[in-house]
RNA sequence: GGGCCUGUAGCUCAGGUGGUUAGAGCGCACGCCUGAUAAGCGUGAGGUCGGUCGUUCAACUCGACCCAGGCCCA
């Protein structure tokens, strides 16, 4: 027996038993070790960051990793995958710190760095379990037994190891960065942070006046909205290309841009025009001269960043306070000035403002320089400003000291080197990815904090010299190692070697950036080199990779940059970037706004196929995707309703004749076409399904697969089928159509199995598991089908397309004139241009007459008196032929009447004159259309037209009243809650009219409903029912029988 | 300020090597069909295919510019 189903089943819980299936039975291990030896497929996880609760989007980005994953393991590939975890960084040390109530860097310090890290060791599997629940219950398939753990030894070593291979190549130095820093947490922050803090604030926006060396009463204009940092200014930039200009202004000469002349308030007279390049090298003098330095300084210096868009065209540069400033300094060799300490605060050689906190120092600076003359105006300006999201306070840019990797020494082998990978979709690769690629900047690796991987260079105290670590057995040689072996902080830093200078050298204390963690796991996931070489060789680079778009800068860069230069080949083939999830309002979900949604609570109300099916079905990945509920609702009544009721109609009947697929296959030759049209168009679909999804495009394969399954499967094969089923006896019609349907159902459920595990699965096990047709337990474990080429049939697919039409236009004919379906007339009259149009539709002249409810057709040459036709302009055809006359010559021939018509059909062509030029129409210029067929009622569509003979006879109309009653009786049995095979007696009574037709019809009524008797009779409890506007009584009753059918 | 993406019906989305009549689903109204279907079908209302300019016989489609939204960067 199959298993029935029903389309009220309780998805969440039939998913629950699938898991438990796939659990007890290992089917994941299966799925992996059924395919040894076959070609395999690598998919790297880009590992979680460990520091909150998954979100819908996460569900998102994990159903496309394993439905790729699936698919490749149902096209016979060995996909390796392995889970993996990103265990370090400040998001877990923030974690920690909120639970300890910390709100300075220095309270972990005293609290004990050992401790702290420990907490965040734990802290981190707290998030883990969730993870891990999520990730089974939305059925994702990734190795959780082995996962990567970016804070285990042997991953820190392989980390260490490649370090190492920077190292030995002089490929990491140390230098300066501007750093966003909270002087108040005392932290620099990640841009992440960054991003999480901006608010708008009103700031000084002051005008000031640099004073030109060597000349007169002249000084250049320069816009800030930091006055604090003029204290650290060394030099004043312009664009080389931009125009500027010497102004006489109040007695005074200004030099600004041109175009900036707006903020000049009063009269003014231009002297002078100049290109930028030409004030280069002008000195000025300093505005503070609380420090000295030993390079040159306070002169003009060309930039290309700047703009003439607000300011004065000439911006003050502070090398220690902006990432520009700071890059310019470095290519003009300019001083640094950096006189604020830790907390944000002068140093006391600002004699005029010291220990005042920067931003306060503002309203002093600017009285300071009023008082000097040197301020030319002052205003407030509203701007976002990034302030730290724990405290507010707004942040300062900072250099830092921090340690490079080079990585602008191969930027062009990585941009090479990324014309190899398959982006989908490819603008990711070419723009974001690409450009971030060429504009290349040498990667930031340390981190002053405590949770992370420790940088492995060790520095003599005496002669400075550099020792980098790559293994555990090289630290093994310093003093102080502790057992057991711990490679974090504070231990590492316990850690000394003796230098060869006779010096001691001690760790550089800083962490790496944790995206070198996560950027290492292409090989440090295997231990690599120390272990796993061949796991390596065989594994790298990745066939697939899959992450949110935000990555492109994370962990699309640390793999490729460090794949780059160890192994001189990109880490990843192909790779599926995902956009954002907003929610219905296409607003951005976040917690403040309360918008998110509980990936836990929508899988258990509407099942994990649903959600999984919605997300990728609804837009394409790499689109932003918006969340309602509504679509999930839509999608599980829809499409996987309709595919249960499916199979639900298939079991159902299958049960009652036993059919169990004992018997052969029915060739296709011998199926009716309906058959093979279905078939048709399934392998029709397997093969544009392939070809979608083998470019990622997994939107369109699941779109193709629903529409097949709603529109052909279930609302014209089984519809029209029906009768196939329950009516006639078994023999090769029967047993086609069974088969048929089966096969149809197998092969949706494969197709729909990367997609939605659950539901495939128990379709394919309720299948399976009475037919015993396919060898592996679970529908995981099979193969995808291959295309059957010779089942394609696209002139059949196109007649049934025809068919399909026809019916439609006659539905809306009867529609239109108010002749329901069930009332049966006499015939349709189609006009026909050709013989071949005639056969075409005579092939599918039972279908249609069925499905329309009439006699006959009535094919009517369309060169026949009643068929008015007309001509359309094909423009396709004319436009490349006649150019600029298309117009005129079109005209012409929308004026064709009968003979021209006529002319052009015998003769294939037609000489016209167009505006005194002689012009041959070919039968291919124009469109034939047949727009009515005189006396009848008719429809078009396109270029199909039909008529419908609406007369109705005597006969007819009792066939309609005898279609009508059986109608009554159906509602009945089904209301009474009879089997569909129950016998029935009918007792009915009504007026003479009815009475008469349904006495004429009775057996066609009997069949129809399986009465064994149909008694004219007044019974009691007769139901009172109104037919066609006659009234009249039905009652039914159940009768015993012995057997079945 | 820069890069990329998006803009098609009230909403969610298709479509296009340029061809004159732009589609579907949801929602609304009316009607129909139904012994698998809380489904389906038909009809109606609903579109200057974001705007301008250009290329072309012909632009929703190609190009330039602009506007709006989003993401990333600064």
């Amino acid at each position: 027996m199959f298993k029935e189903l029903t389309d009220k089943l309780n998805y969440s819980q039939l998913e629950q038993e699938i898991l438990k299936f796939w659990k007890e039975s290992s089917i994941f291990e299966k799925s992996v070790s059924s395919r040894e030896g076959m070609p395999g497929f690598t998919f790297y996880e880009g590992p979680p960051t460990a520091n909150g609760r998954p979100g819908i989007h996460h569900v998102m980005s994990r159903t496309l990793k394993d439905l790729i994953c699936r698919y490749k393991t149902m096209r016979g590939f060995q996909v390796h995958r392995k889970a993996g975890w990103d265990t370090h960084g400040l998001p877990v040390e923030i974690e920690v710190e909120k639970m300890l109530g910390f709100k300075h860097k220095d309270e972990i310090v005293k609290y004990g760095v050992a401790k702290f890290n420990e907490e965040c060791r734990k802290s981190v599997w707290k998030y883990k379990t969730e993870w891990e629940t999520m990730t089974e219950r939305m059925g994702y398939w990734v190795d959780l037994q082995h996962p990567y753990v970016t804070f285990e030894n042997s991953y820190i070593e392989s980390v260490w190891w490649s370090l190492k291979q920077y190292f030995d190549k002089d490929m990491i130095y140390k230098g300066y960065k501007i750093q966003p820093y909270c002087p108040r947490c005392e932290t620099p922050l990640s841009s992440h942070e960054v991003s999480l803090g901006y608010e708008d604030v009103k700031d000084p926006s002051v005008y000031v006046k640099f004073k030109v060396k060597g000349e007169e009463n002249a000084y250049f204009l320069v816009w800030t909205t930091t006055p604090w940092t003029l204290i650290s200014n060394v030099a004043l930039a312009v664009h080389p290309e931009v125009n500027y200009v010497r102004v006489e202004h109040k007695g005074e000469t200004l030099i600004l841009a041109e175009a900036r002349l707006g903020i000049l308030e009063g009269e003014y007279t231009v002297h002078e025009r100049l290109k930028g390049k030409k004030l280069a090298g002008k000195e000025y003098e300093r505005l503070f001269n609380y420090h000295q330095v030993k390079e040159r300084g306070w002169y003009v210096v060309e930039a290309d960043f700047v703009t003439t868009q607000d300011g004065s065209g000439i911006v003050h540069m502070a090398p220690a306070y902006g990432e520009d400033d700071y890059q310019t300094a470095k290519k003009y060799g300019l001083p640094t000035i950096h006189p604020v300490n830790k907390s944000g605060e002068f140093g006391p050689e600002v004699t005029d403002f010291a220990g005042k906190f920067v931003k306060d120092a503002d309203p002093d600076i600017i009285w300071n320089l009023k008082e000097r003359n040197l301020l030319y105006k002052k205003e407030k300006i509203t701007h976002s400003y990034p302030h730290c999201w724990r405290c507010k306070t707004p942040l300062l840019y900072y250099a830092r000291d921090s340690w490079y990797i080079a990585t602008t020494k191969y930027a062009k082998r990585m941009v090479e080197l990324n014309k190899t990978i398959n982006w989908f979709p490819p603008e990711v690769g070419e723009g974001r990815f690409g450009n971030w690629l060429e504009e290349n900047k040498d990667w930031s690796l340390s981190r002053d904090r405590f949770w992370g991987t420790p940088l492995p260079i060790w520095v003599c105290e005496k002669c400075g010299a550099l020792k980098c670590i790559g293994s555990i057995a090289e630290y093994k040689k310093g003093k102080n190692v502790r057992e057991p072996l711990d490679l974090h902080k504070p231990f590492v830093d316990q850690v000394t070697f003796d230098c060869s200078c006779g010096g001691e050298m001690k760790r550089t204390p800083e962490l790496i950036d944790v995206w070198y963690d996560s950027g290492a796991m292409q090989f440090a996931q295997w231990h690599y080199p120390f272990e796993n070489v061949g796991t390596f060789t065989n594994r790298h680079p990745a066939d697939y990779i899959c992450e949110g778009i935000d990555q492109t800068r994370g962990w699309f860069y640390s793999l490729h940059s460090i794949s780059t230069f160890l192994f001189d080949r990109p880490a990843y083939k192909n790779i599926l970037v995902n956009d954002l999830i907003l929610d219905k309002e296409g607003q951005k979900m976040s917690k403040s706004k309360g918008n998110t949604v509980d990936p836990f609570k929508i899988i258990e109300q509407y099942g994990a196929d649903t959600v999984r099916w919605y997300l990728v079905a609804t837009s394409p990945p790499w689109r932003p995707t918006l969340f309602g509920e509504d679509g999930l609702v839509e999608v599980q009544r829809k499409f996987i309703g309709t595919l249960v009721n499916t199979y639900a109609f298939f079991s159902l009947y299958a049960n009652i004749d036993s059919f169990t697929f004992a018997k052969e296959r029915v060739p296709n030759s011998q199926r009716p076409e309906i058959d093979r049209w279905i078939l048709s168009l399934l392998n029709s679909m397997v093969a544009n399904y392939i070809a979608a999804m083998e470019t990622y495009d997994v939107t369109k394969a699941a779109r193709m697969v629903s529409d097949f399954t709603i529109d052909q499967l279930s609302n014209w094969y089984v519809r029209r089928n029906r009768r196939r089923f329950w009516k006639s006896e078994m023999g090769p019609d029967k047993l086609s159509a069974y088969q048929t349907l089966y096969e149809c159902l197998m092969t949706v459920a494969k197709l729909m199995a990367p997609f939605a595990p659950f539901l495939a699965e128990e379709i394919f096990r309720n299948l399976n598991s009475v037919t015993k047709k396919e060898l592996g337990e679970s529908i995981h474990l099979a193969m995808l089908p291959d295309v059957d080429e010779p089942a394609i049939d696209t002139k059949l697919e196109g007649r049934m397309e025809k068919a399909q039409r026809i019916v439609s236009i006659v539905r809306a004919i009867r529609n239109k004139v108010n002749l329901k379906v069930r009332q049966p007339l006499k015939r349709v009259i189609i006009p026909v241009s050709s013989d071949v149009d005639k056969k075409t539709i005579e092939q599918m002249e039972d279908i249609i007459l069925d499905e329309i409810n009439v006699k006959m057709v009535e094919y009517v040459s369309d060169d026949s008196e009643i068929v008015h036709k007309t001509v359309k302009p094909n423009f396709k055809s004319l436009g490349p032929k006649h150019g600029k006359m298309v117009q005129p010559i079109a005209n012409a021939i929308r004026s064709f009447g009968p003979q021209e018509i006529k002319e052009i059909e015998s003769k294939g062509e037609i000489m016209i004159s167009v505006n005194g030029l002689d012009v041959t129409i070919a039968r291919e210029d124009v469109e034939m259309l047949h727009e009515n067929i005189k006396g009848w009622v008719a429809e078009s569509e396109g270029d199909l037209t039909v008529a419908l003979d609406t007369e109705l006879t005597g006969e007819l109309i009792n066939e309609g009243f005898a279609r009508e009653f059986v109608n009554r009786v159906q509602n009945m049995r089904k209301d009474s809650g009879f089997d569909v095979t129950d016998r029935i007696r009918i007792y009915f009574n009504g007026n003479d009219r009815l009475m008469k037709a349904v006495t004429s019809l009775n057996s066609y009524i009997m069949n129809e409903t399986l009465a064994v008797e149909l008694v004219e009779s007044q019974p009691a409890e007769s139901h009172p029912v109104e037919i066609n506007g006659e009234s009249c009584s039905i009652r039914i009753e159940r009768v015993k029988t012995n057997g079945a059918s």
